[in-house]
DNA sequence: TATACAGATGAACGATTGAGCAACTGTTCA
DNA sequence: TGAACAGTTGCTCAATCGTTCATCTGTATA
């Protein structure tokens, strides 16, 4: 007989209540900002996420926080291209820096980021 | 006394036990998936949201089914700049369309769409 | 102080892209 | 049939964007 244990939930996945609810105040909110003018300010942060550098540099931070050396390094691509990008993410409230002697320390800002990505991993494996 | 009924929970939120889930299973499957080739996929889903006139399609659209004419007319664009936009949309699985005599219909093709959205609507909101 | 390294920044180049125009297809209605 | 309308598509151009290169600042080490 097996023991008494919490519901094992699949991975990724909420309860089928909390799943309706977030998803019924989702659909309510985004029809409803489609009339304020935020659809400029989505359009922008999503813009910021649709560049495959941009992209990589998240996830390698959504790892462990990195600097900029480490993370050129481990992109393959020069500090320059990697610090050109990362201003822009710092700009638009996506990454955070932390000076430590030589080096400067990124790392993600916003938990946000895990919320907007996570759904759109969902969506491209179809 | 007050009646006993389910605890109201604040617009847009998820109870806490499942927001703690969605986050934890969240971040650990993005800071996989920076691993494998996903960040390209990722990038090119974002970018495809990240233009202020395709952002104003699917917000029209998430309030309701609209043709071309009439997404052309409410955004104050040519038929054809939508036109253009909606194959973009169409082809990275966000809209379909529906034919109807003379009129072509698109709607939302994808509940993901509000997944993605909501959580960055709330970013920009700070 | 001199050297080396981490990082930031501005200019410039090549590539991509959104919108407009014109031409075209397909449907409806007189 | 023919006119009118809805929508699509190829072409073009101006604007935007990502990367590279050269240069500059600031810090650590010899």
């Amino acid at each position: 007989m097996t023991k008494r244990h919490e519901p094992r939930r699949p991975e990724g996945l909420l309860c089928s209540e909390c799943a309706a609810h977030l998803d019924m105040v989702g659909r309510r909110e985004v029809a409803r900002c489609g009339k304020s003018g935020e659809a400029e300010a989505l359009a922008s942060l999503f813009k910021l996420l649709g560049d495959p550098t941009r992209m990589r540099v998240l996830l390698a931070l959504a790892g462990s926080p990195l600097c900029v050396c480490d993370l050129a390094d481990s992109l393959g691509m020069t500090a320059s291209a990697i610090s050109h990008q990362l201003r822009l993410l710092k700009r638009g409230g996506l990454v955070k820096s932390e000076k430590s002697g030589k080096h400067v320390c990124y790392s993600l800002d916003d938990s946000h980021v895990y919320a907007i990505i996570h759904p759109a991993l969902e969506h491209i494996r179809e």
